[in-house]
DNA sequence: TCTGGGGTCCTAGGACCC
DNA sequence: TCTGGGGTCCTAGGACCC
């Protein structure tokens, strides 16, 4: 049995805990560059603001319906995000940190009524946290998410499923006709692992809702879609193929990409950006121990501007030995770009990846015919890693990094961005009496 | 004027091998 | 007219997730 409990519009709780007059009022989190609505109080939902929506195509509903958008503190949600976790781990006995609002808890040995259980839980981190969140419980991951999803929309909508299954939803409590009912009054759309491409090509086949779904044939299924999709009807059906993972597993590649706040036409701009990216790659590939064996970089222009003329390249740089380097994967990273760049165009995005990363404690032995220097090296990035952590990120960056941020013509946008309130001494609140 | 960022897994097809 | 069979490895692209 698992249990996956999920933090309500996460963005969007996390700054109403610092500004209560947020709450009741439709409220979107914005995405870097305050390009779009990457998350949605209930009541910005309510005005029909849809996933991922254009800043620029909603702006209008601050006038007219009181909207307030927020540029993205990622920094703030990570903290909160933190504390979450931790008191949704008491739950049960092992829990996987599926995403920044979400965790998959393993019940197995956990004695006692699931659902009271899960409500106590569900008001500690209310109380510790000021998030609140919805718990789903079934015998499979998917079967969990399934829960959730039931748990959230039927608080959210009263009539859409039955009353009591508000906030908490444990499948398995209910009876079969129950049961039935629930998956009969669900889209197939909603079931994890069932995007846009396969529920068109179900509702194309009459496959409407999660219990039509569960009764197709297995071999079917797996001809005409693949095997992924065979798995998530197992899991519906109740057998577990996915496993919780209770380590967090190292990444197998780890990328830094950016639109820029308005279009590049010059090299040397797209150098910096460049060297930016990949010197935060390199940051987290020595966060998690790790080191690269290929660069990857790639520059395009801005797919929504029909007028521009579009150009997308990337390329992947090989390393001749694996290393987490910043000053080796930037200027990889840089040698890719001049491979690619081309005069004449307006340039809206670039990112940097790192691929094929393994272990930086496995290195393959080598004969020092160029005064290796590796030793030296990891200390110095050691000490920049440091130094950044303490005072701040991007202190102490390579020299083609160009200026400090807000000196830069591409920097993002970022126009409504809330105060650090608890990661940076100067914005914690003061309450008073 | 203005459309995010960071991941994973699977599959198909090509290169290459015997 | 007819042109093997079976395997591995790699890459690109597509689908999904949040």
């Amino acid at each position: 049995m698992y249990a996956l409990v999920d933090g309500n519009n996460f963005y969007v709780s996390c700054e109403r805990v610092f500004q209560p007059a947020l709450n009741s009022v439709p409220v979107v989190v914005l995405s870097n560059n305050d390009g779009c609505a990457i998350a949605r109080s209930n009541e910005a939902k309510a005005l029909g603001i849809a996933m991922g929506a254009p800043w620029f195509q909603i702006k209008h509903l601050e006038a007219s319906a009181g909207l307030v958008a927020l540029s993205a503190n990622f920094g703030l949600y990570g903290d909160m995000s933190d504390r979450m976790m931790r008191l949704a781990a008491a739950l049960g006995p092992r829990q996987e940190i599926y995403s920044i609002d979400e965790s998959f808890i393993d019940l197995a040995g956990v004695r006692g009524d699931l659902v009271e259980r899960s409500h106590a839980i569900r008001s500690r981190i209310l109380q510790g946290t000021g998030i609140p969140c919805g718990i789903g419980i079934g015998r499979t991951k998917t079967l969990a998410k399934l829960a959730n999803h039931i748990a959230k929309t039927a608080e959210r909508k009263p009539g859409s499923y039955p009353e009591q299954l508000a906030q908490v939803c444990n499948l398995e409590s209910l009876s079969v006709p129950e049961r039935d009912a629930v998956f009969a009054a669900t889209p197939v759309g909603e079931v994890w692992g069932v995007g846009r491409q396969i529920s068109k090509k179900l509702l194309t086949g009459g496959v409407n809702t999660v219990q039509d779904l569960l009764r197709l044939d297995l071999a079917t299924v797996r001809r005409q879609f693949s095997v992924v999709l065979e798995r998530t009807v197992l899991e519906l059906r109740g057998t577990p193929c996915i496993e919780l993972e209770h380590m967090a597993q190292a990444k197998k590649e780890i990328a830094c990409t950016r639109s820029f706040g308005r279009p590049i036409t010059e090299l040397h701009h797209l150098n910096e950006a460049v060297t930016e990216f990949a010197s935060r790659a390199a940051e987290k590939v020595r966060k998690q121990q790790g080191m690269a064996a290929q660069v990857l970089v790639y520059i395009r222009t801005s797919p929504f501007r029909k007028d521009d003329r579009q150009y997308s390249r990337s390329v992947t740089v090989p390393l001749r030995r694996p290393s987490a380097d910043t000053a080796v994967l930037v200027q990889s990273a840089l040698r890719g770009l001049s491979s690619i760049f081309v005069e004449g165009f307006r340039y809206a995005k670039a990112g940097v990846m790192l691929l094929d990363l393994q272990s930086d404690r496995v290195q393959q032995g080598e004969l020092d015919l160029e005064n290796d220097q590796t030793e030296d090296r990891s200390r110095l990035m050691l000490a920049m890693d440091t130094l950044n952590r303490r005072f701040g990120k991007g202190k102490v960056h390579l020299a083609s990094a160009g200026l400090a941020g807000n000196q830069r013509t591409w920097s993002m946008r970022q126009e409504r961005r809330t105060p650090g309130y608890t990661t940076c001494w100067a914005d914690i609140p003061i309450a008073r009496a």
